[in-house]
Order: C-alpha cells, then sequence, then structure tokens
DNA sequence: AGCTCTTATGAATCATTGA
DNA sequence: GTCAATGATTCATAAGAGC
C-alpha cells in the first residue's frame, strides 16, 4: 500500500520553488504560457523580454530536479506578420548555457489541429516537446511506452474485447495480464520521436491546455511508481490528475487564483486514494 | 511548345552560382551536407563551423533568388554523445541577421524511418523543412497540394450544426449561400505543414538522397511550370529530375565528381524533351 | 450494449477597422 | 503613425444524443 499525494500550489513558480529541496524531482513536464505581445492574455510576456522571463524560472527547475530526471518543455512559437517569431529557439540555447543537456526535440503531431486558411501559409500542425536533462544518464522507461506493431489494433485487438484491453491496461505483470504481455510485446515496437496525438476538444468546463495523452506519455516513459512530478504552470490540473492516475506523486503550480480552483478539483475526487501496489509488480517490467 | 532544361554543374556553389544573374530562381530546394566531425564523409564541415560556412554560400542564394521566391532547406541535426547539435537552429538565426525571412518551419514525418535501439533515445522520425523567403509576398499554389478530403464534407453537408449557423448569422448580407457554395463540390482539403512522406530504402549510391516526393511536393507548392528551380547541393540529382518531370527549367550543382556523373545520368534520359505546353493553360490559374 | 449521427470547438492567422 | 480589437476563413475529433 503506497500513498500518492497531488499537490496544487497557488503563485509564481519562481517563488513556490524555494521552498522545495535540491533533486527532489524525477520529472518536470509543462506547457508553459506561450509568449503573447497582448496584455490582457494569460501570461502576457512578450516575445523579445520571454527568455529573460523564463531563465529565472528554469533555474530552479534545473535545482530541484533529481541528476537523473527529466524536464519536458512542450512549448510552440507562433507566427505573427508572416513570420516565426525565434524566442523558442533562442530558449534553448540560453537554456544550454545555464547548464542543461538539450537531449532531444519530440514533434507532437496535433491531429486535428485548428482551421484556417490564409495566402501563404497553410495550418499548423506540431508543437515542439523539448527535452532537457542534467546528465546524460537519466531515467527512461522505453518499454512503458510501446506502440502495437502494424495492423495490430486492427486484428488482434478486435478479438480481444474491450474489458479485456482494460484488463491488461490495469494489471500488467499479474495472472491474465502477465500471459498476454508475453505475446504482446512481440507484437510491439518502441516508438519514435513523433507522437500523434489529437487535441482534446471535448465539452468540459475547463479545456486542457494540452490533451491527457501527453503528459501520460512521458510520465509513464521517464517515472516510476512513486516518483514525483512537477508542473510548474500547471493551468487546469491535467497533469497533476494524470499523475495520480498513473500512481506517481506530483506536485502542480499556478498563478493564476481561478485555475487552481480548477486544479484542485479535478485531483479533488481522488487526492487521498490509497493505491494498491501490486506485490509482484517490479517497475522496470513495465 | 516549350523546352525544359535540366543542367547539373560541377563545383562548389559558392563558386558556380556567381555566373548567375539576380532574381533567377523561383525555388530553391535543397539538403545540404550534413556538418559532420568525421573529415572523410561527404561536407566534412564540423557543427561549430557549419554556420560560417553556410553563410557565404547563403548570401548567393539570397541574390539569385527571385522576390517571389522561396527557399526550401532540409536539415536536422543529428545527436552527438548524447545531446543534439544547436548549429542548425543557430543557423536560422544568422540566416534572419543576413536577410532572409524565416516563415515556416516543416516537419517531414518519415514513415518508415530506419528501425533502431537505444537505451536514451528512439529513432528519429522527423526532419526540419525550414522556409525562408525574401519578401512576404511570396508565390504560393495552395491548390496543387491539396489532399482528399476525410469525411468532412458529407457529415457537414448533411446538417449544419447550430454553431455553424451562428457564425453565418453573425455575417452580413448574403454570406451564408456563399459559404456553402464553397464546401458544396469540394472534395480536397488543405494540407497542413506536417508532410508525411515515406523515405526511399531502395536507394542508389548517394547515401543522403531524400525522396522525390519531398521536392515534387515543394516544387508544385511555390512554383509554376516553366519556372526556375535551384538545387545547390544536388546530390544524385533527385531535385533536377523531379523538376524536369513536372515542366520545371532546374540547375543543380555537385561537389563531388562522382555525384555529378549519377545526377547526369538521372536527367539523362529526358534532356532534350519537348513538352508539350496546352495552349489554354494560364499559369496564373493553377 | 453497441452502433450511427449530431454538435461543439480548439495555445490559429491575417486583413481590416477603430482608437 | 502605432497599437489594439474585430471579422473571415476552416477541419478533425470526441462527447453526447438517438436508435
Amino acid at each position: 500500500m503506497r500513498i500518492t499525494t497531488a499537490e496544487i500550489k497557488h503563485g509564481d513558480c519562481l517563488d513556490v520553488l524555494r521552498e522545495y529541496a535540491d533533486n527532489t524531482f524525477d520529472l518536470i513536464v509543462t506547457s508553459p504560457p506561450y509568449a503573447d505581445r497582448r496584455k490582457h492574455t494569460y501570461g502576457g510576456v512578450p516575445p523579445e523580454k520571454y527568455v529573460d522571463w523564463f531563465l529565472p524560472r528554469s533555474e530552479q527547475f534545473l535545482r530541484v530536479l533529481k541528476p537523473t530526471g527529466t524536464f519536458i518543455l512542450n512549448i510552440k512559437e507562433k507566427a505573427e506578420n508572416g513570420e516565426r517569431h525565434t524566442f523558442v529557439i533562442e530558449l534553448i540555447l540560453a537554456l544550454r548555457r545555464q547548464g542543461w543537456l538539450w537531449t532531444e526535440e519530440f514533434i507532437w503531431h496535433k491531429k486535428n489541429c485548428y482551421p484556417g486558411k490564409w495566402p501563404n501559409r497553410f495550418r499548423d500542425a506540431w508543437e515542439r516537446c523539448l527535452q532537457f536533462n542534467k546528465t546524460r544518464r537519466f531515467k527512461m522507461r522505453q518499454e512503458a511506452v510501446m506502440v502495437p506493431m502494424g495492423d495490430w489494433k486492427e486484428t488482434r485487438m478486435k478479438s480481444l474485447g474491450k474489458n479485456d484491453v482494460i484488463r491488461f491496461n490495469s494489471q500488467v505483470g499479474s495472472g491474465f495480464g502477465k500471459n498476454i504481455a508475453n505475446w504482446l510485446y512481440r507484437e510491439m515496437a518502441y516508438p519514435t520521436n513523433v507522437l500523434h496525438l489529437a487535441t482534446e476538444c471535448s465539452n468540459k468546463r475547463h479545456s486542457a491546455a494540452f490533451p491527457e495523452a501527453l503528459p501520460e506519455w512521458f510520465i509513464k516513459l521517464f517515472t516510476d511508481e512513486g516518483d514525483w512530478v512537477l508542473d510548474p504552470f500547471v493551468g487546469s490540473g491535467t497533469t497533476c490528475a494524470v499523475a495520480l492516475r498513473l500512481g506517481r506523486n506530483s506536485v502542480g503550480i499556478e498563478l493564476v487564483r481561478e485555475y487552481v480552483e480548477l486544479a484542485r478539483q479535478s485531483i479533488e475526487p481522488a487526492t487521498a486514494t490509497l493505491f494498491e501496489t501490486p506485490t509482484n509488480h517490479a517497475p522496470d517490467q513495465r
């Protein structure tokens, strides 16, 4: 038995993180407020000042991240007046100077991107998920995010039935799930660094900044159960809700009061839930 | 009747391009030799010196490109010693200082990329196709690269959603009918800035060749028939072969002698072919 | 329960109008 | 003149309703 905690803090992550000790978190995954020229919008940091605004905060991220930890930054520059902003690539260079290793750039392909037509531009259907690390020996659980090969989904999954799949997902490593896993892994392949996810366009009150599948993928890939996850710009709480569901401890920080309330609601029903850990489950088999 | 030419020049594009007048080409599309520390490989420019090596050449590109023209740079930094090189993003910043507009970054998603497994890295399944322009008013033929639409039209036309009605009501006058007419006969949709192309594995002796579909897409998008296409690092001649097939004039430049021979062979069979131009064809209608 | 059909909307961009 | 608000354009997805 293990208690998994999820906590939403109100404030600027620059200040809030000072309360946390060095080397606390295994994963920092976040989608910060994008640079925007308009002052009334959330964030309101103009592109020219974005790097200067970000660096003091990423300095704290660097401090509280474990040496084996990973920092995933979901960010995308916008096109304005016909040209792409450069603040994101300038941020990459600045973060390296700050001591981060730029280890990977994942591409999130948004299958259902925003529509629109312009005379000299197509719809923007991708975002960067930049990976930074403190050391080259970071924790990575590649088996946790394997994907079905070829037409596996159409052929075998259909014959399995929905309940079987749910059972498999919830109890890999024991009994029924283990048997499936034996032949399943032969049918699975490692993914690439291109993620195909749709944005969530549901009728929920709080529209998620990014879909649950995005933090879920990185949490599975870079943490074990019981590890600590941080989202310093947690917004409506997606990251913490997913971390909680996956049995990871999490801290979310949010500046805007009303988002704090939303985020707390999203994790409320399960905050005190006890998660049972299968006795025969080894994290590195996942 | 019109004669389409394709010519392969031997030499360094820095020197060869001096023979060409200002504002000659409508499109420059190329996949330059990647930075590489090993000297025996093609290119052999170390990453630290890549920008300095590239800038004099891109200065020539800027000169010979028409004001309405486009420069597509297919390039991807490689991971070395566990970290991504920054020379590509530094090159973007340097090209902007040189006078280029960084108008777009297309993502080429390589659907069947080379298999492999590393302890802390997934397969690299994408490359950057950076778009640069001299002005914001560049030529773009979006209709030439439209893709078959999903079932959007059918579902949309079956019944208009309440939201559509609201949006139409907000318009003045006969906007409603006009928009419906736009949808009625449409079977194709505009693509996004993510290209899904398979790599051609059945390839020749030139290792860095990109698939024909890649230059083809950009040639269709940014040129009309009879326009001029340049590939300053033409390698085995893919760009020129495609340009010829599409009825565009092209110049390819290659430093390595044996690749020059390969490239010339690839366009040989059709070099002198006469392309018949339909008499009722107007370039601006495409 | 398991389908099909309906409906809303999403980190969008550009041109135009208004302050 | 600079800067901010408004209008026009467009399509893939999943929740929810209906059968």
